[in-house]
DNA sequence: TCTGGGGTCCTAGGACCC
DNA sequence: TCTGGGGTCCTAGGACCC
């Protein structure tokens, strides 16, 4: 591949740092934006500014912990529409630059920046810092931002140095840069590999980086195996995607009470036919129609299952989607009461077009093949 | 009353077709 | 009267990400 500088912008503390703008007297205090904004409540925490950090709250923290760590805390609830008024026009401010973007979620884009002016100057610094002042500009939020010659190493730099960060890393920086971080650092290590990974004795990416290919290639399998020692290794070809479709959509709840699929039937009923107005919708406003009509129940004890059907044609209509979602809902074993209820399309095609396959569509593959279903790391 | 909601990709087995 | 494959679709489950 050819010479490649890519950026990896990440917005600081994204949710909270937006409620910030509209509060400013919070400024200065720890705050944590999650569910409903009312900690005894179920919900977990989505962002929490650096000063609620500080008391070791954490995203994905139970709201309720989180009051436990900091009692002064203030908790704001989610406010998506307003997020995403503000991703775009951070992300309109990076589009000034160029058009180079991948969209990787509501808070962070990789941007190919190869062909860029000026780029070569100081290792892309003058670049990179011209777009932080943009989306600055544009949004009065601060970003962080990695430079490397490939997505990988982008992601992992623009980590080092939160908030308004610029971190550069060159393949000869990897050694001292990123050799001696947790491989939990790489994107794509999660916790179930994590786990077996300090089973083998390997904590940092410098040690996995040394690990024997065979070792990890009987471990984790062929395709895992290889993967994860070019990622140790700084090496990541993966080009930045500028267009994607939808491959489905769909909406959850978890309930405020745990509900049982018979005695409280009528309740569970009334949920799922919301959920499928919903996700029709959703369907409709973006001019999709999808073939593949599933329930997804998570049971009191966090065990999930899914039942799909597929149909004869695509849909977005409300009615038949909440046919077909009753059809799989009778199918999900009653054996425990329920928190999670969900409703999900997938095989979306635009009226008109073919159909695409159904639920589990092939798509670009963020990692190599088979990266995931490897043996030790299913169950 | 620990543990949200919206996604992507991958695997595996059986049906079915050629 | 024993034995194949390849390919696609469908369904279920799981890891991981933001």
């Amino acid at each position: 591949m050819d010479w490649r500088r890519i950026a990896h912008l990440d917005m600081d503390a994204f949710y909270a740092s937006v409620e910030l703008l509209r509060r400013p007297e919070l400024r200065g205090r720890p705050v944590a934006i999650g569910g409903n904004g009312e900690p005894s409540r179920r919900g977990v925490v989505t962002t929490a500014t650096y000063e609620a950090r500080a008391f070791g709250i954490r995203s994905g923290m139970a709201l309720r912990r989180a009051a436990e760590l900091c009692p002064q805390c203030v908790f704001l609830p989610v406010d998506f529409d307003e997020y995403r008024r503000y991703s775009r026009l951070f992300k309109a401010a990076i589009a000034t630059v160029t058009d180079r973007v991948e969209d990787r979620g509501i808070d962070e884009v990789y941007i190919d920046l190869s062909g860029v002016p000026g780029i070569r100057i100081e290792r892309g610094a003058p670049v990179a810092r011209d777009i932080q002042r943009r989306v600055l500009e544009a949004t009065g939020l601060t970003c962080s931002v990695g430079l490397a010659p490939n997505k990988l190493l982008a992601k992992i730099a623009s980590d080092l140095h939160k908030p308004a960060g610029l971190t550069i890393v060159d393949e000869e920086d990897v050694p001292a840069t990123i050799w001696p971080l947790p491989v939990r650092r790489i994107n794509g290590i999660g916790p179930k590999a994590d786990l077996q990974l300090e089973e083998l004795g390997l904590r940092t990416i410098g040690e996995l980086a040394a690990a024997p290919l065979p070792m990890l290639v009987a471990r984790f399998g062929a395709n895992y195996g290889r993967w994860l020692h070019e990622a140790a290794n700084g090496r990541d070809e993966r080009p930045v995607v500028t267009a994607s479709e939808p491959v489905s959509m769909s909406r959850e709840t978890t309930f405020e009470h745990d509900l049982h699929l018979r005695r409280d039937w009528q309740a569970l009923a009334a949920c799922l036919a919301e959920l499928c107005r919903e996700v029709a919708a959703d369907l409709r406003r973006r001019g999709y129609a999808g073939r593949t009509i599933g329930v997804k129940a998570r049971y009191d004890d966090f065990r999930i299952v899914t039942r799909d059907q597929t149909l004869p044609e695509a849909t977005d209509d409300a009615a038949a989607i909440r046919r077909a979602a009753f059809e799989c809902l009778g199918r999900v074993p009653a054996q425990r009461r329920l928190r999670l209820l969900g409703v999900r399309v997938a095989g979306l095609a635009r009226p008109g077009e073919a159909a695409r396959r159904g639920g589990s569509g092939r798509g670009d593959a963020a990692l190599p093949a088979a990266r995931q279903g490897e043996l030790p790391l299913s169950g």
